[in-house]
DNA sequence: ATCTCCCGCCATATG
DNA sequence: CATATGGCGGGAGAT
């Protein structure tokens, strides 16, 4: 049964509506004229549909596909002109963009606000959908899939959703993020990339398999299903069920983005993730194409929500699709406990009274074990609800207790998402524009009955939402624009490697002096990373982003500050990135490196107890950490837990896009995690020699010879404000700053996850520009190079045209890659 | 040719 | 049993 087609209307309609000046000649019929009565032209139904709703939410809607679409738009305008041009005859196939996936996720999602009323739900019924949208049914399952991994929705039952909105996103990144460190996806990823390198002459001797389980937890195909609490699936049923295939596909997807540094995911990464990654190198091809599709339909989705963009990355084995996060940057929670309330899995059982985060983490992704019961529905429920328990008790005083099924309705609000709601411009200006969508008429008493909730006034001492920090409070950012000295990490690969395979090695560009740090004056610290504007125009638009969440009308619908931060992040790894490109030469004017390479021991990095890491402020630390793991463009080698005893590199080649470190691209926005545990642990764990990196710091010139950098105290102590005050080499001017310099040393020199050793640059990048403020000056000093900016880098060109540096340690391949979109 | 990914068959789950 | 869900992969439009 194929739909009847009236196609040109539609896209002359859908143009006109979008791009209502650019209007083709021979053509259209106004927007008002669309007939009313056509049934079949799925825009005019949601035309009516908008209009129908109040002006807010058309003029966002409008807003909405006039910026998100624009580019769809254009092509829908080409179609039409074809069609125009072409026979006049109904060119009829709606092409196949204009069922796009994608673009039928955008009607769906005009159909909803952004952010509901937490009164009042709105219900989705996907028959109405599927018929005002005019869409098979199986469509709107790919997309309510997806919807649902990300807690937009939730099924109430057969037929029958309900519309969350945006307001869980925060909690669901977070835990997502939580999650897929605890899945150590990074190594994974890197796995992945290592092993593509290998490809060529290894007759199926997969030797380094054993790599994988090495490092324990790297399976973790398992099905399993990230849920928040107050959001899981009704329905009980659908619960233990087989059926999430694509919503643990789309949260894997996600969590892919959060880990990772330069938050980029191309398909085949993750496909490989996705497919189990483990063990058995599954040839099986059509597998994994069939996980690509699934991944493009993914994808659309969340393109859809704006939370992720194509791009391209492009290497030298050649252009390859990927997708880069553009969602609101997901901060490691500072607050474990409250955390740990929210992130919770719907199916193994956990004998455990209290588990840990470890246990938590295993039983979202159980070792592959075949013998896996876990799946039984009974004792899915049973375990539910004895985590429902402890939920309650956990969450007691922050969150309502959550009734039964059939009082769905008055889901709990966290606290998370009220503090949210002040950072939505959208929401708070008119509450009432919410579109109720009732349902299947057959059930009246299905519809929400409007439940005054009760808010938690607890919001800001409980869960801490990083997000609306940031945007209530925004941390204004001296720009120190000289100075800065960056990082680079360079990730060694297991020693025996490394003689024989370089193309492991990577260089991970870390800046970090843009990080600031802020303390609350309680106990509780409350760390806030700001992250300043990288883009060239940043002294224009900046004033405005530091005004974060201020009421300035905001298109999007996410905060200014989240999309400062998002902003910075794209930033930083597309723009800096190509930016660089072509600006090689004025770079080279503008910075100085002062690569040099080194090999640090590392402090052995054992998971530490998470507990214990609880409480210590980890915020800037994990995220560097972090950092230095995962840089899924270039692909790195895991650091190996065995330990690297020489690195026998014969050149070192910085290729400029590795390195491009613009004065202006701070942005660093350091996804902090939690899952530093294992760096801070630090009490017990051993320390870099102090001496050697006083060495090593004196060497590159970042510091004077006569200056130390303070010994393992300094360095072991995480820098948080309360210890602050230990760092003694300086005047007391300098505390903030000076744990952050130190704090950075320390990171890096704790920045081998699972290994021990790594090898650290530090490039620093003199200030060319104007001078620091007051409370930078000691850092700034400190950092400055003796011989000024005129010192020269020890880069000398070879004749293969790589450079080598100093006593030529350590070897970095060329690796060219480009970002670019679409 | 490769990238995207729509379409819809059909196995399962649900009620 | 009738439907609702959704895994899956062929194969065709887009580039």
């Amino acid at each position: 049964l194929k739909t009847p087609l009236k196609q040109a209307a539609t896209s002359q309609l859908v143009l006109t509506e979008r791009q209502p000046d650019c209007q083709p000649l021979t053509t259209p019929p106004k927007p008002k004229e669309t007939p009313p009565a056509d049934p079949w032209t799925p825009t005019s139904n949601l035309k009516m549909l908008i209009s129908a709703a109040s002006p807010e939410i058309r003029s966002r809607e409008q807003r909405r596909q006039l910026s998100d679409i624009s580019s769809e738009v254009l092509q829908t305008k080409h179609c039409l002109q074809e069609h125009l041009l072409g026979d006049e005859y109904e060119k009829s196939q709606p092409s196949r963009k204009e069922k796009s996936l994608g673009l039928l996720c955008h009607k769906f999602l005009a159909r909803y606000p952004d952010y509901p009323s937490p009164s009042q739900k709105s219900y989705i019924c996907l028959d109405e959908v599927t018929e005002e949208l005019h869409v098979e049914r199986r469509r709107i399952y790919d997309i309510v899939n997806v919807l649902e991994s990300l807690h937009m929705v939730s099924r109430l039952a057969r037929n029958r959703y309900v519309w969350h909105g945006r307001h869980n996103l925060p909690q669901t990144l977070q835990a997502l993020r939580k999650v897929g460190e605890e899945n150590k996806y990074i190594q994974q990823i890197q796995m992945i990339k290592k092993r593509e390198y290998e490809h060529e002459f290894d007759p199926d001797g997969e030797r380094n398999e054993e790599m994988a389980s090495s490092f324990g937890s790297s399976e973790q195909s398992e099905m399993s299903f990230v849920e928040l609490p107050g959001v899981e699936f009704r329905a009980a049923s659908v619960n233990g069920r087989k059926y999430k295939s694509l919503r643990v596909m789309s949260q894997k997807f996600v969590m892919l983005f959060l880990v990772s540094t330069p938050q980029i995911v191309s398909l085949e990464v993750a496909a490989k993730i996705l497919i189990g990654e483990d063990q058995l190198e599954d040839l099986d091809k059509s597998k994994f194409k069939t996980k690509i599709r699934r991944l493009y339909d993914i994808a659309n989705v969340l393109s859809s929500l704006k939370l992720i963009k194509k791009i391209h990355v492009t290497e030298e084995r050649g252009r390859k699709p990927a997708f880069t996060w553009t969602g609101p940057e997901v901060l490691p929670n500072t607050q474990d406990t409250k955390l740990e309330a929210t992130s919770t899995t719907c199916s193994p059982p956990i004998s455990e009274p209290i588990p840990s985060k470890e246990q938590c983490s295993k039983a979202l992704f159980p070792s592959k074990g075949k013998q896996n019961f876990t799946r039984h529905s009974s004792l899915i429920k049973l375990v539910k609800s004895i985590e429902n328990d402890r939920r309650k008790i956990q969450s007691a005083p922050t969150s309502p207790v959550k009734i039964s099924a059939s009082t769905y309705q008055s889901l709990p609000v966290f606290p998370n998402t009220i503090a949210q709601i002040p950072a939505q411009p959208e929401g708070q200006s008119k509450p009432a524009e919410e579109m109720q969508m009732k349902c299947a008429p057959s059930s009246p008493e299905a519809v929400p009955k409007p439940e005054p909730c009760q808010q938690p006034a607890l919001s800001q001492s409980l869960g801490v939402c990083p997000a609306s920090h940031s945007s209530v409070s925004p941390v204004i950012l001296p720009h120190s624009q000289s100075g800065v000295s960056y990082a680079i990490y360079l990730h060694p690969s297991q020693a025996h490697t490394v003689t024989t395979y370089s193309p492991g090695f990577m260089l991970q560009p870390l800046p970090c002096a843009n990080v600031t740090e802020i303390k609350s004056t309680n106990s509780k610290v409350l760390n806030k990373i700001t992250t300043e504007e990288g883009d060239s125009q940043r002294g224009t638009d900046e004033p405005t982003k530091s005004l974060a969440a201020e009421e300035r009308p905001d298109t999007k619908s996410e905060t200014s500050s989240q999309r400062c931060l998002k902003r910075s992040q794209a930033l930083q790894e597309n723009n800096l990135i190509k930016r660089c490109k072509k600006d090689e030469e004025s770079l080279d004017t503008s910075l100085t490196f002062f690569p040099s390479g080194y090999l640090i021991p590392l402090t052995h990095c054992t998971h530490g107890n998470k507990a214990e890491c609880s409480n210590k402020e980890k915020a800037g630390v994990c995220s560097l950490q972090h950092t230095a793991y995962s840089s899924p463009i270039t692909g790195v080698i895991p650091m190996p837990a065995s330990e690297l005893k020489t690195v026998n590199i014969p050149a070192f080649h910085i290729t400029p896009l590795n390195i491009m470190l613009s004065p202006n691209s701070l942005a660093a926005s350091p996804v902090l995690s939690n899952s530093c545990l294992n760096s801070s642990s630090t009490s017990s764990a051993p320390n870099p020699s102090s001496s050697a990196l006083n060495f090593m710091l004196q060497h590159i010139g970042l510091i004077p010879a006569s200056v130390q950098v303070p010994a393992n105290p300094v360095l072991q102590h995480v820098p948080v404000s309360s210890q602050s005050e230990n760092i003694s080499h300086s005047s007391g001017s300098t505390n903030v700053q000076e744990g952050k310099v130190s704090k950075n040393i320390w990171q890096l020199s704790q920045g081998g996850l699972s290994g021990k050793y790594g090898a650290v640059i530090l490039l620093q990048q003199p200030s060319a520009t104007k001078e620091p403020q007051e409370p930078q000056a000691v850092t700034e000093n400190f950092f400055r190079t003796p011989g000024g900016p005129n010192t020269e880098p020890s880069l000398s060109a070879n004749s293969d045209g790589t450079q080598r540096i100093s006593q030529g340690t350590l070897y970095i391949p060329q690796r060219k890659l480009e970002v670019s979109e679409d």
